[in-house]
DNA sequence: TGATCGTAGATTGTCGACAGAATGCGATCG
DNA sequence: CGATCGCATTCTGTCGACAATCTACGATCA
């Protein structure tokens, strides 16, 4: 969150970046669960959590206050952490949220006629990986993530995140390997840029919000979301 | 968050809410803050606040943590909380975080149909508050909050309860003592519902959410977005 | 044999303490 | 007289400890 700031241009001095072991934890325990390290449901003790890191209680405390409030660790009726309990139920209210941010964010891009130009790579990146599942799913995740971080509204792009690392570890629980099928992925891509660019010349972001919801809900054929959303 | 659930449904077994001083400490804190008594960018440091509750640290910080997720609190480079730096340029993104949250929260309510009679509670309040420009804005934001809670979306509810919390502050730090002009507060709402009402029966969101955009943002004309986002 | 109760262990909530870093004030130097 | 340096105080980050509560296992009883 906050990667104490160096502005140091020139890169003579070394980042003396001293996170704080809350940071660390906070940093460790994520990437654990969306690791698929840590399934729904498992309880999470902080005591053990301390031990492994070799840390106090008090940071990873409040790492995990952290990751409650992002949505990934929930907090039992009878007090005792445990990661958050998503399911394959749970994946439509994420994919619906996830869709109105990133609709947000083309609305945004199209109003402020913000360059997209960085988009090209990240279709780049889709087309070398052809063939390898996971590496796909990397690629898209970055394309969307970009085009939500083009808006330039950061709380957005904040609870994007959050939500994104929501719907991996939902995914994971539901041993739904791939989120859509990696097919035409590149094609797709392609015609949301181009929608997109049209747009931005002509100032109507109304078509590629429509082509936007079809291509986000139709990844998701598998869940019961599959009205485009009226 | 967790209200200790007690399915006493006799009433005989009083409530045993153990409430943990985190969550006490964080209702308090957080409402010191929507409630204007803490300006941001006014340091928060948790030693002072933990005498002045008669509390020790520990709970204070994780109340703080909490506080920093939903946006509320933030931590200086320096390492130090501070109430969030909101202020009148945050605005309009906060503005179109909330109207992505609401015109997700209508959608959704058509897409299944879902009964909006008890929005009509809401706009009796609204009426009974004509005259009073605090009892109007209450009434106004439990009408806003009441069709995001009758979307069903958990999450939604919670994200969009910490955004007005955030556009709280912000608008308590810019001075601006009223959000929208009254004027019209019933008549558009009113609008509204009929709207709605009429989407639940042709299963077309567009009207609505069409409505719903130009209301939110006519409400903010002094802010830069008022583009109806196309 | 099965269910209930009780106790031992584990785990959380909270506290006080200590070291390191930051802040602010005063002394020193130009 | 103004700017810089140094020191004292304050505050934060982290730790270990203690009590209260919960869990799980085993003993007791019907």
């Amino acid at each position: 969150m906050n990667d104490a700031v160096t502005d140091d241009a020139t890169g003579i001095f070394e980042s003396i970046t001293t996170t704080s072991l809350v940071d660390r934890a906070h940093g460790q325990i994520r990437a654990l669960i969306v690791a698929g390290k840590l399934r729904p449901g498992e309880p999470l003790k902080d005591s053990v959590l301390a031990e492994q890191m070799g840390i106090s209680r008090s940071p990873v405390r409040e790492a995990l206050r952290r990751l409650e409030q992002s949505g990934l660790v929930e907090k039992s009726a009878n007090r005792s952490y445990r990661i958050s309990l998503l399911a394959a139920e749970d994946i439509p209210e994420l994919a619906s949220l996830r869709l109105a941010d990133e609709t947000l964010a083309v609305r945004t891009i199209v109003q402020h006629r913000y360059s997209i130009d960085s988009l090209a790579e990240h279709v780049a990146q889709l087309t070398a990986a052809t063939g390898d599942p996971a590496a796909a799913a990397a690629a898209d995740a970055a394309f969307h993530r970009a085009v939500v971080g083009l808006a330039r509204l950061p709380r957005l792009a904040a609870r994007y995140d959050d939500l994104t690392d929501q719907i991996r570890l939902a995914l994971l629980a539901s041993d739904i390997e791939t989120w859509g099928r990696g097919e035409m992925l590149v094609e797709n891509h392609t015609m949301l840029v181009d929608a997109l660019t049209e747009a931005l010349e002509t100032g109507d972001a109304r078509r590629v919000v429509r082509m936007w919801e079809v291509h986000v809900l139709g990844g998701m054929t598998a869940f019961d979301i599959l009205d485009p959303l009226s």
